[in-house]
RNA sequence: GGCUCCGUAGCCAAGUGGCUAAGGCAGCGGAUUGCAAAUCCGCCACGCGUGGGUUCAACUCCCACCGGAGCCUCCA
């Protein structure tokens, strides 16, 4: 690779400059990117991993166009309200961290989030995080107060260029700590520690970070001064990332980084003004007033994650996110999250059926993973010629500011072109195995666009049943398919078709299809 | 009040100066099927919140207005 520099037309929407800007990294073959993760002080509802899908894509996506990637994305567990809620559960914060920590992951496991190189604690840093704030101190940034370190905004001429606003703009009372600040706008890089908190020795007396310096102190010790990407939801942009910038900028006198990347926020519908039925007429159709709240958040009880990808799956809730654009906000709910589904499952049935003809699942054929490595045939078949372009045009979306929502439409072209070759070329009646090896090429094209979106990877289970009633299920109904197909070819009908909607009732399909009856369970 | 962003078919949603405005969900016709389902083919925005303006040309730029969201306090 590092012979082999990437030459791609990447372009990135950067929050500093408010523009689209063509993607150069400051070291050749290599991108340095932080997100911001969580502060672990509670579940996580679907808005935490609306950064970790949309970057986890961004990894996958530049790796693939040969740049070697390291992202880190960070756990913050020493806050205050890390402190508040563990005391309402009467446990330590550490526990209270460790504890939603491994909600955090095994949520991000279930989205098939799984390129994070470092994850690195606050409270693992604050050696790194002292020396950052007497740094600071030493510079003239920033000033030790009664305990407590604040940064001192007007020493940074280009303060609020982030987040388009002037220190002398933030009207801000300062927050319980106004006494001790020179100005409103001024921030905490050092909390002093009140009895009975956690709390680290420092310089300054025991205390713990503020909430902004870990990300600075963390990123440069791992990343740099200057790294590549940094991200985060919108609502960071101020303060979080405008004071981080600052510290570091100031810090160091170089820039902090090159791009800043920000996701939309998710909201939630939710459904109210259930109007009772008192409707003039006998059939009352009322439309299911749906009201849409705000941003979710925590604080309005939001939550219960593990359940939604249960309900859900989490490729569905994967697709969900990445089928639209990571920049503009989304209503999430159970209906835009069933709707993903239905689209799936087009996909989902197209690779039952084309592991049907070729012997083997669809998910073991191999794809590139590497750009520069897809080698186009010379005079490819229809088919291929087809998905060749579609692959084109799908890239082409993707290096545009990683528009994942626009790529789908291609991943959608793909699959219909594949039916539409199963069908004509009437593959399932007979195949040569030359119309099967064009139709594994095929696939492997539409695995290596999806790989970038990290779906598909594998199979998601059909069967709902559980540990030891799957295989029951799957005897019954291999029993009551073989009963129907008998019935069926005595063409007694009115059999056969209690049987399918009996089962329908209980949420099993049946599908009679050229090469046998196929079930599956409502997912 | 200040600062951002958004408003595209019944719903979700891409596009953002110039060929016929992607794709999905739902719906409707047709092929197929014993009937369905699935799949394929076709239909489904003469118009992109409203009103002005710039331009040879605007959904795309500018202004105003209406409607919605976010930030300015903890937040992914």
């Amino acid at each position: 690779m590092p012979e082999n520099l990437p030459e791609y037309p990447i372009r990135v929407y950067n929050t500093l400059t408010k523009a689209k800007e063509s993607f150069k990294t400051l070291t050749a073959g290599k991108v340095g990117m932080y997100l911001c993760g969580p502060t672990v002080y509670a579940e996580a509802h679907i808005g935490h991993m609306v950064g970790p899908v949309i970057f986890d894509t961004v990894k996958r996506y530049l790796t693939y166009c040969g740049y070697e990637v390291t992202w880190v994305v960070n756990i913050t567990d020493v806050d205050d309200k890390l402190i508040v809620k563990s005391r309402e559960k009467g446990i330590s914060m550490f526990q209270l961290a460790t504890q939603m920590t491994a909600d955090y992951l095994s949520n991000l496991q279930a989205l098939g989030v799984d390129q994070i190189d470092r994850m690195p604690r606050a409270t693992d840093s604050i050696g790194e995080i002292i020396a950052f704030v007497e740094e600071l101190i030493a510079k003239g940034f920033a000033y030790a107060s009664d305990g407590d370190v604040f940064f001192d905004v007007t020493k940074d001429p280009e303060y609020g260029s982030l987040s388009n606003r002037s220190a002398d703009e933030q009207q801000g009372e300062g927050g319980g700590a106004a006494s001790r600040k020179r100005s409103a706008g001024d921030f905490a890089l050092w909390k002093s520690a009140k009895p009975g908190e956690p709390s680290w020795p420092s310089p300054w007396g025991q205390g713990r970070p503020g909430w902004h310096i870990e990300c600075s102190a963390m990123s440069r010790g791992i990343l740099g001064q200057t790294f590549d990407i940094h991200g985060g939801g919108l609502d960071l942009v101020f303060p979080h990332h405008e004071n981080e910038l600052a510290q570091s900028r100031c810090c160091h006198s170089k820039p902090m980084v090159s791009y800043w990347m920000h996701n939309g926020l998710m909201r939630a519908s939710s459904e109210g003004g259930k109007v009772g039925g008192q409707s003039d007429r006998g059939e009352a159709s009322e439309p299911e007033a749906v009201a849409v709240s705000g941003k979710i958040s925590r604080s309005k009880g939001a939550g219960g994650l593990a359940g939604l990808i249960s309900k859900h799956t989490g490729e569905r809730i994967r697709f969900f996110l990445l089928k639209t654009h990571y920049r503009s906000t989304s209503v999430f709910g159970d209906e835009p999250l069933a709707e993903a589904g239905a689209a799936l499952e087009t996909f989902y049935r197209l690779f039952e059926r084309s592991g049907k003809l070729l012997g083997s699942s669809v998910y073991d054929i191999p794809y590139v993973v590497r750009r520069s490595e897809f080698k186009a045939p010379a005079n490819p078949p229809a088919l291929l010629a087809e998905l060749i372009q579609l692959r084109e045009s799908f890239l082409g979306k993707m290096d545009d500011d990683f528009n994942t929502g626009g790529a789908t439409a291609d991943l959608f072209e793909m699959a219909r072109a594949l039916n539409r070759y199963i069908d004509q070329t009437k593959l399932e009646e007979s195949a040569k195995p030359q119309e099967l090896d064009i139709l594994r090429q095929g696939l492997s094209i539409l695995r290596e666009m999806a790989a970038l979106l990290g779906i598909f990877r594998k199979p998601v289970a059909v069967s709902s049943g559980q540990g030891d009633s799957a295989g029951v299920v799957a005897g019954l109904m291999e029993l009551v398919v073989h009963l129907r197909a008998e019935a069926r070819a005595k063409r007694d009908f009115a059999t056969s078709d209690a049987i399918r909607d009996g089962l329908k009732k209980i949420g099993i399909a049946i599908q009679d299809g050229k090469q046998g009856t196929t079930w599956e369970i409502a997912r």
